[in-house]
DNA sequence: ATGTCGCCTGTAAACGTTTACGGATGGGGG
DNA sequence: CCCCCATCCGTAAACGTTTACAGGCGACAT
């Protein structure tokens, strides 16, 4: 009792070898008596099988691992809730690693696989450093990352399109009407702020506004980083009607500065988020954003990482996922608010 | 190079036995000829230790299992932010279940204890039932539960004090004049849909007011719910002043039925959630919450089970996370919301 | 020179499975 | 009556570690 029934000591209560009791426990054609004294002893015994026994045998541990970031953040948060049903579905766990956009975290993440704890990985890093290139080269299980990843890479690939998205977001100011459009970006030296970064300039340029330096800003990419990268910006360049926010946290601190100055949203500055999480819904006022389609990006990642386990081998395969402008109140007003959940939370499970 | 290096490759290679190999990697005493060799041949292999044979061999698998009812739910993800950053402190791994609030899952996930995959189980179950019972007291590895369990079971408990905390809430709405109180809640058979509804009746009567049971709405946790609950209760109860939801999903779809109704929020309904999710102070008008403290549960429960895991025997030890009423503009009014985030979110790690 | 002691190191068993291989058994055909 | 074959089962090896135990060897004391 202290110490688990093994299949040897079903093999001993049932009068049979251990090689009988695996095959019956595994469903191989046993005679029939056997069966049912096998089952018989487990059941009495509550055996339950050793996992890891049984993955040193097979090579198989049935997890997977997801490496994100940050567990604080929503947009991995909609990665992680579309990742774990189509990894539950098929068999297998889920482990999560939350790097904090640690290089060096990331790196043991990758250095880790050789443990063979996890069948394959999803992973989501920030920055792309030339460690993780040779890593991920040298990766000794499957690997799908979330983000852009150098070309050449050799490396299933799920990626947002945040150029696009951006320009889709200046568009929109700008037929608002609005000409004075700051930009309030996460660290240039992550992927995603350079993507987005150049973006703004170039959608600028063509829309034929002056740039100016002035006019962007850069903080890390949470709540509070945003609220004191606008603060700043309200004191240099007073008359800014527009904020393109990096994410949809830098955003939400965007908010709260402007409503502590009295500025009015949009009507006196316009704001929009990134990433359409669940608090861009929840704002207030309500967030217009960019979906860069973090669902889409986990469910995709994790159908490529299950078609690898299951042997699919080939080249390398690219996903992109396009971007999509949710309008609500803090660019269109007020009336474009409503309950949208309706059309897209949980509709589905109904009797 | 197709198989991965193992011990015996190194053993091979170094010229030495595979049990020197070991003792190098684990740091027992060794002469330094000997380290040489060996730590120069692991290095050429690129030699990473094999997890699933080591966990075989020391019964310990540095895993530890969260089971939460539902990943899109602010409040377990509070929970999760918390305790992953504690069992990553202390070499753990963190393997994720959400059992969707399927009594079987959770069954499953008990019963999964016995696979030996983890080292122990968090566990926040909405229901718990006989099989719930019979399970933890046969599990094969500490288990911490986080919500309330019967008086007498012999495992470690971290509870929210719900009832207190509805009392909170209630007491407030009461003080700012209003009678017509309504509970959106949960379903019934929950435990904390039981808490809360019974503490809702018991604030009521001790106020003095009327017991009205059109004034109790029951659906489940979601904000559709929350939506529809307080659509169908308008129509019912057209004065009714003032509505105490069971979560703060709940409570937002109440926020968007109200709004789409041209209630005015607080001055002709006031609302409070429950749980104080992010969500909360994100929402339009920003949502007076009772902070059920997940986070505090979260950290808790990651500290009893590395205790146990640490050795730590003696009796089940229940924790006691009090409740705390934060107010805001949905009862308040807007003059009483702030950048209040600045307090608490992310001070640590300054510079 | 021999015995003793300590330090390193190697051999082998163990953790709990899965599975290749060969032996036993029984039935059917020659 | 003997042989062959099919079927079922048991023995043992393997997965990659850790670790108890014992052996080898040099140094030192006698």
């Amino acid at each position: 009792m202290a110490d688990g029934p093994t299949i040897n000591t079903i093999a001993e209560r049932a009068g049979v070898s251990i090689a009988s009791v695996s095959r019956v426990l595994n469903g191989l054609p046993t005679r029939q008596e056997t069966e049912r004294k096998v089952m018989a002893a487990a059941d009495e015994l509550g055996y339950v099988r050793n996992a890891v026994a049984r993955s040193l045998k097979s090579r198989r541990t049935h997890q997977v691992a997801f490496a994100m970031a940050d567990v604080g953040n929503p947009a991995y948060l909609a990665m992680l809730r579309q990742i774990q049903p189509v990894l539950k579905a098929a068999g297998y766990r889920l482990v999560l690693h939350s790097t904090d956009a640690v290089a060096a975290d990331e790196i043991d993440v990758l250095h880790s696989l050789g443990e063979r704890y996890v069948d394959g990985l999803i992973m989501s890093p920030l920055r792309v450093t030339e460690t993780h290139l040779e890593m991920l080269a040298a990766a000794r299980a499957p690997v799908v990352i979330i983000g852009s990843v150098p070309e050449g890479t050799r490396v299933d690939n799920v990626r947002a399109d945040s150029h696009t998205g951006v320009r889709l977001a200046i568009d929109h100011l700008h037929t608002l009407g609005r000409r004075r459009i700051a930009m309030i970006n996460g660290p240039v030296d992550t992927v995603p702020g350079a993507a987005r970064g150049a973006a703004y300039r170039e959608a600028l340029g063509d829309l034929g506004l002056r740039h100016d330096e002035a006019l962007v800003r850069i903080g890390d990419f949470y709540r509070p980083d945003g609220a004191r990268a606008v603060a700043d910006l309200l004191e240099r360049v007073p008359d800014v009607d527009a904020l393109m926010c990096a994410n949809d946290l830098i955003a939400l601190g965007a908010l709260d500065v402007l409503r502590a100055a009295g500025r009015r949203v949009p009507e006196d500055v316009a704001v929009v988020g990134m990433d359409d999480t669940d608090l861009a819904a929840a704002s207030w006022p309500s967030l217009t954003s960019v979906s860069l389609g973090s669902a889409e990006r986990g469910k995709a990642a994790a159908e490529l990482l299950l078609e690898r386990l299951q042997g699919g081998g080939g080249e390398p395969r690219v996903v992109t996922v396009p971007p999509r402008l949710v309008v609500r109140a803090s660019t269109a007003g007020f009336e474009a608010a409503g309950p949208e959940y309706v059309h897209h939370h949980r509709e589905e499970g109904g009797k």
